[in-house]
DNA sequence: GTCGAGATTATCT
DNA sequence: GATAATCTCGACC
């Protein structure tokens, strides 16, 4: 069972916790390999940089619940929130490799080639476990959607997210937090700032 | 293998 | 109306 109190800490503190820990819903569980702190109102990239909203609610609840968000028109992607309530912190669940259930994580997730891309990434990891927007918000203590913190990574990489410039200056933190060696990681490609709207007459 | 560009819609200003 | 914590596909090496 999920000890709730280990997410009481700061996203950069409980990322390196979730490495090859087991997420399961229904009979897809998948080992994290690859997670990404948010640090809330301090981080520019934070959906919770510029306050509270109704979609990023839960981020300020009680840690140990799962915030989902629809991104891209078509994607969905996880996090599992910590900090103590009030503070608006989460961990995205980045990458991690299908331990059970691979077959359906197949079915679900048929563009993929490999086994390591079934959950390589924040939107297929929520593809191949079928998170939706409905599961947002539910609790991995006990809910649909568990958590289960293995035992502590030997060793993991870090390193600062590309696209994201120091705030104050300089101020990198490492906000990403993988498994070195693990092949279902894959850090993309560097950003390629995204287009604006498409001129109409070209 | 790497690189560039389009798709598509909930959410916020 | 603009934006976005992404993915997939096509071109090229």
């Amino acid at each position: 069972m999920l000890d709730r109190s280990v997410l009481e800490a700061s996203a950069l503190e409980v990322a390196p916790l979730l490495l090859g820990a087991i997420v399961r819903r229904g009979e897809v569980a998948v080992r994290l390999t690859e997670v990404e702190a948010y640090l809330g109102e301090r981080d520019p990239g934070s959906h919770a940089f510029r306050g509270r909203t109704p979609r990023n609610a839960v981020m300020y609840g009680e840690p140990g619940h799962l915030y989902t968000y629809f991104t891209y028109g078509m994607h969905v992607c996880a996090n599992v929130v910590c900090s103590p309530e009030g503070v608006a912190s989460a961990v995205l669940l980045r990458a991690g490799e299908v331990v059970e259930g691979v077959g359906l994580a197949r079915e679900r997730r048929r563009t993929s080639r490999s086994d390591d891309d079934l959950a390589r990434g924040p939107a297929r990891l929520c593809v191949a476990l079928g998170i939706t927007l409905a599961d947002g918000g539910t609790d991995l203590v006990d809910g649909p959607v568990r958590l289960e913190l293995g035992p502590l990574a030997r060793e993991h990489a870090t390193g600062p997210r590309t696209g994201l410039a120091g705030p104050g200056g300089g101020e990198d933190f490492p906000w990403r937090f993988w498994l070195p060696g693990e092949p279902t990681v894959s850090p993309y490609r560097a950003h390629t700032p995204r287009r604006r709207t498409p001129p109409p007459g070209a």
